[in-house]
Parts: structure tokens; sequence; C-alpha cells
RNA sequence: UGCGGGGUGGUGGAGUCUGGUACCACGUUGGGCUCAUAACCCAAAGGCCGCGGGUUCAAAUCCCGCCCCCGCAACCA
């Protein structure tokens, strides 16, 4: 049997599962699926990363050891996966003992090659991103996450990445599919041209980590570390039979990412295993975002979706779906309850689940619950072979787009099928016919005929809807399960007559929109009120008050300014320059109010000002002060403060 | 300003690489049916495919210019 090894990124356990994580397991967990109907032997990586001065810092945070902390969130990960449905072969941590094993190997074999050095590196590294700011923005900023990096000193060891350049090159080359989809290859190929600089791969600064061999107080970067998993979660460097299963699965058919670490999946890792001599993964999916009701998810903007909330709700398929359904894979998604409600009471309630139960229950008032069979001479009408060919043809599509993991098109194949098969229903009247004894053959075809187009419809939806695809699947009376169906045997005509239907209720019952909304909101608001980010259930303290003595706020100066002139920054977006005149004295101030404010709106306008913080230059101009102003909606659009009555400029605020 | 992604009937999306019928879902309006989960079926209305130019027998699709939106980054003390 051919063999599909396919991986998930391993997820850095530094935060709680969100949207995200569970997008990319439930893709992997669908394709695994799928491809074992397909008739591949599967094998399905996912886990955790765990190493990383980051989650050394939140452990330290929390109050905990590291290794505490990483295995209180590995859990967590492993517990949604599992109330979800998703069916990995492994886990893997890289904290695993092994794991650290392999790690040193493959170190050693690429050290022996010749492509390790030892430098010196002096200069900015940003902690958060764990990585070395080699240009700071001009305010000396790490460039990916805007923070103050440190200045440190250290020697690392570095793997000569730019010995790669041409080789990577003519790989994308000669294998288009490598990276996809193509405008993530063509961002790749366009990075690699522009020049490789080579790659620090330890770390000396912490300890978190997998040590270095023979250099003393040196761990391994993450990349190197993380990226490592997708060899040691099946067997490399374990040796004897695990061995032996390494070498069978290896190269890995898919990796499954999302795009913001292409870079790392693209470049170096193929780069790493050149290195040591291995053959290069098959293939690396990048997948896009889903972004909530049109903004970013982020942990700033409070709008991070938790799969939980949903479970509760529609289940795991009802999820699911929705996630499969309505993202064009590869490109951005959108997100929101309302749409998740509507296509769950639109498609899998009125369409497929109610064809279910309208379908078993006339089997049953009509037939005593047996599936029956068209008789031996019956005429097959024109309808009939219509609804033949509609099925015939969604399986065709269906497994053509599941191929290109094109799930969406895909799942709309198997709702051609679901639509016809109503309509059929609807056409042919089967609940006139059972008024008339005479018409029992052709009440009988109709009923065998539309049985047989649900039971394809439901083992085609198995990969994407595990669960209800074996609840129908068994409310049909039909023998096992979905999952052993083999997709290029499945055809019509294969539906078992006189098979008994099982007891039946409703797979998807149909919701109450506004009462679900709320449900979901709260359910939400449940979650986010407990620790929130990293923090593992029960390691955080609670937050004490962040009270701040009279003391602490007299410290603050505040006065009443006018706004003598104001004039926008040149090159600048949302900055204005403004002279406010304190009383005393008439202060330069530069605030980032440009959006919402023109010059002209403030000339003459009192307003707030914080007259005693340190003056700093903000894109080379100076500004002394800051102007107060209220912070609204997401966008935290400025709205400055004001008096509805009348009051003297340079008056102080207490 | 730099990089990336977009602008398609009321809404959300396919289609753009590989020019030639604008497709899907939701929504709206009218009708049908009663087996079913107020579900299902039929019909209709609704689009100058962001704007301007070009290539072509033919452009949503290719080329040039412009406008707008979103994300990231840079300024937001």
């Amino acid at each position: 049997m051919p063999k599909f090894y396919l991986t998930t990124p391993i997820y850095y356990v530094n935060a709680r599962p969100h949207l995200g994580h569970t997008y990319t397991t439930v893709v992997a967990d669908t394709i695994a699926r799928y491809q074992r109907m397909c008739g591949f032997d599967v094998f399905f990586l996912t886990g955790t990363d765990e190493h990383g001065e980051t989650v050394a810092r939140s452990a330290r945070k929390a109050g905990v050891e590291p290794k505490a902390f990483v295995d209180e969130v590995a859990a967590q990960y492993q517990r949604l996966w599992k109330t979800l449905g998703l069916e990995y072969d492994r886990f893997i941590r890289t904290s695993e003992p092994g794991h650290a094993a392999a790690v040193k190997k493959i170190f050693q074999v690429v050290k022996r090659a010749g492509y390790i050095y030892k430098g010196k590196y002096e200069g900015l590294y940003c902690i958060p991103c764990e990585l070395y700011v080699t240009d700071p923005t001009p305010e000396g900023n790490c460039p990916t996450c805007g923070r103050a990096p440190e200045r440190v000193q250290e020697e690392n060891l570095f793997f000569r990445l730019s010995a790669f350049q041409e080789r990577l090159l003519e790989h994308y080359e000669k294998h288009p599919e490598f990276i996809q989809p193509v405008t993530r290859r063509n961002e790749v190929i366009s990075f690699v041209r522009s020049g490789l600089r080579d790659l620090s791969i330890s770390r000396t600064r912490f300890g978190w980590g997998i040590p270095v061999p023979d250099e003393e107080g040196h761990v391994f970067y993450v990349w190197f570390d993380a990226l490592t998993n997708y060899l040691t979660g099946i067997g490399y460097g374990a040796g004897g039979a695990k061995q032996r299963e390494f070498s069978r699965l290896w190269p890995a058919d898919l990796h499954l990412v999302g795009k913001e670490i292409i870079r790392q999946h693209a470049v170096y890792w193929p780069a790493f295993l050149l290195a040591a001599r291995l053959p290069l993964p098959r293939s690396v999916w990048a997948h896009g975002h889903w972004m909530f009701e049109q903004e970013k998810m982020s942990k700033s903007r409070g709008n991070i979706v938790r799969a939980e909330p949903v479970h509760r709700v529609l289940g795991s398929d009802g999820l699911r779906y929705f996630l499969l359904r309505e993202m064009v894979f590869g490109q951005d998604g959108n997100f929101s309850y309302a749409a998740l409600l509507t296509r769950y009471n639109s498609d899998l309630a009125n369409d497929y689940g109610n064809l279910a139960s309208r379908l078993l229950t006339m089997v049953e008032r009509y037939f005593k619950g047996e599936i029956p069979y068209p008789s031996a001479g019956a005429d097959r009408t024109a309808e009939d072979k219509e609804v033949e060919a509609v099925a015939e043809k969604s399986i065709t599509r269906f497994q053509q787009c599941f191929d290109r993991y094109d799930f969406s098109r895909g799942l709309e194949a198997v709702w051609s099928l679901i639509a016809a098969l109503n309509k059929y229903l609807v056409e042919t009247e089967p609940w006139e016919l059972a008024e008339d004894e005479t018409r029992r053959a052709r009440l009988a075809t109709i009923l065998w005929t539309a049985a047989e187009g649900l039971r394809i419809a439901t083992a085609l939806l198995y990969p994407a809807m595990p669960t209800a695809s074996e609840r129908i699947w068994s409310q049909m009376g039909l023998e096992g399960d979905p999952s052993q169906v083999k997709l290029d045997e499945l055809s019509w005509g294969q539906l078992p007559t006189g098979t008994r239907i099982g007891p039946f209720e409703s797979v998807f019952p149909r919701l109450d929109k506004e009462a679900v909304l709320r449900q979901l909101r709260e359910l939400e608001e449940k979650l986010t009120a407990g620790p929130t980010g990293a923090a593992p259930g029960g390691a955080v303290a609670a937050d004490e008050q962040n009270w701040i003595t009279i003391d602490d706020f007299a410290k603050v100066e505040m006065r009443v300014g006018e706004v003598r002139s104001a004039d926008r920054v040149a090159g600048a977006q949302r900055l204005l320059k403004m002279m406010v005149d304190i009383g005393d004295e008439v202060r330069q101030i530069v605030a980032g109010i440009a959006e919402a404010y023109s010059p002209e709106q403030l000339v003459g306008r009192k307003v707030v000002i914080v007259t005693n913080l340190q003056p700093r230059r903000i894109r080379g101009v100076e500004s002394n002060g800051m102007i107060v102003a209220a912070a609204v909606g997401e966008q935290g659009r400025p709205v400055l403060a004001t008096f509805s009555e009348d009051v003297p400029v340079g008056a102080r605020l207490k």
C-alpha cells in the first residue's frame, strides 16, 4: 500500500490553541481521512514546539518550571484535538528526550558535512521574536514586532544557508508543486533570489532548549530544533524497527503550514535537509489566515476566536464543515458567527440533515423500516437516471477537488447531489404513490434511488464530517462505517437492498440563530474571563489590582493648552505637529491624530496636555508633551479630551 | 512610503495563471408541495465584473495608468 505522510506545524506552547491552530489541524485530519479512503497508508503527525526563551519567560511569569508549564499547555492542545475528534497518529513534543537525541544527531551530520561554523554576534536581539535584529527601524526597534530589542553579544553557531541558494532555486524550478499555492511560491523564490544570509542556529542567552553537543552553554535555536520534529516524529535517529519506519515514511508528502511560516518550511527546512543529505518533502502547502468579522484576529483586539464555544453549540462537524467550506484553501477567510450559523442551518440542517430524515421517515412508514429495492423489471424513468448521473459526477468532481485540497469546491460537488436528491423527491412525490397499492413497485424504486444517493453523499462527506457521516450511515442500516469505503470503488448501485434502517433522529437540528448567537457570546466570555494567553489553568496568580497611589498620580502634570498652529508632519500619515500654548510657554507637540483631525479643526481649540513627559523625537521632530485623547472603538480612533465650560490656558488638572 | 492581498448582482465568495456562456451560497418577490428539521421544489427580479486607456474577431480574464479597501512594517509620548 502506498504511504502518505502529512504533518501540521508543531504549535508553539506559548499560547492556548485558537481558531488558526484548529483550522490547520482540521484540514490535516480531513486530508488524512480522505487519503485513507483513497487507499493510502496514512501517517499524520502533529505536536507542540516547547523550547525557547519566550516559553521560559512565560513559565517564570506563571511561577512554574518550564517543563511543568509546557506539560500543561501541551495537554490543552491534546484535549482540544480529542474533543474535536481529530485523530493524529502521533503527537510529538520537542521536550521529549528522543527528539533531543535526534536533533543532536542531525546536527552532527550537518556539521561533519562542513555547513556549521562558529561566529560572533554582537548587536540587537528581539526576545519576543527570538530573532537577531539586523536592520532595525529608524527608532531602533525590531522590524518584526516593533518592540525594543536588547543589545547582546554572543558567540553563535551558524548554518551556511548561503551555500544552498542555487540548489534551492533549482529545486523550486524542477518541482513546481513543492511550494503551494503559486503566490507563495513566487514570494519564496523572490526571497531566495535576493540572497540568503547564513543562519544563526544556537543561543547562549537562555537554557530552555536542547544543548548543542560539545558547545558548553549553547542550546539550539527554536527553528533548528522545531523543524526536525518532522523527522523525529517518525523515528529518525531511533535505530532498529523505528528507523525502518522512518525509511518507509520519509520524505513527507505534505507539510501543512500557515502562510506566516512558509519561509522556514520552504527555505530553511529544505536547506537543512540538503545539508544532512536527506530527501526533501514533496510539498509544502501554505494556507491563509482567518479574519474575524473582516478584521485580523489578535490578542490586542481581543477578538481571538476559540473552537470550544463553537464546538459546544454546533458540534465538531458543524465547525469542521464551516472551516472547510467557507475558506478557499490557500486564501484568507472570514469567520463570523452569523455566517457560521447560516451555513449550518441552510447546508447541514435544511439540505443534508433534512434529506436524511424525510427519506428515513418514508422508508419507516411505507416499508416498515426496510430499504426497498426496485423490482427486477421496474422501469427507470428519466428522473431516476438523472439522479444516478448527478451522483456519478459528484464522486468524480469531489475527488478531483479533494486531490488538490480544494475542499470548498469538493463539498459543493456533494451538495449538488444533495440538492438533486431533494428535488427528485419533490418531483416524484413518493407520498402520493404511497396512497395507491398498485404503484408499490414505483415507490420502491424511488426510495431506493434516493437512499442510494444519500449513501454516496454520506460516504463522500466522511473526511470532512466523520461523526455525522457515521451516524447517518448507521441510521441507514449500512454495514460497517463510511471510513471503510474505498473511493475508487464507490459507485452507483451498491446499496444493499432489504437492510433494516436503524433508529434515527436528527443529526443536524435546525438552530435558532438569535438564541445560539447569544449562547456563543456567553460561552466566549466565560472562556476569556479565565486565564488568558499562555497562562495554563490555575498557574497564574489572581490579578493583583494595579492601584497607584495619589503620589504616583501627582507625578503626572497635565495642563490646559490652546493649539496655536498645527501642521502635518511630512511623510507621516498620522502625525500632526502642533504649537500649543500652555500658559507660561508654547510647546511643540507631535501627536498621532492626523487621521481623525485636520490642522484647521485644531487651531484655537483647548486641549489637555501632559507637560512633564520626557521629550522625544518622533519622525525627526521633537515632541515636548502628549495630547490627551480617548481611544474609541477597535481601531482606537482618538477623540480629544475637552471641557464643556471655559477654562483658562495653563490650568493644572488634578 | 515599502511589501503583500483585494475591489464581481443586496450580502459573502468562486471564476482571472490556461481570453469566447459571468457561477455558487445566503437574501428578496411570486408560486407549488406536505414525506421532512417553518424544512423541500419551481419561477422571477437583481451585475457598465473599481475607473480610464490599449492589445484582440472577442477581455472579469492579457498590457499600461489611476482610484479605493484590507493586512504587515514605518512614524502614533
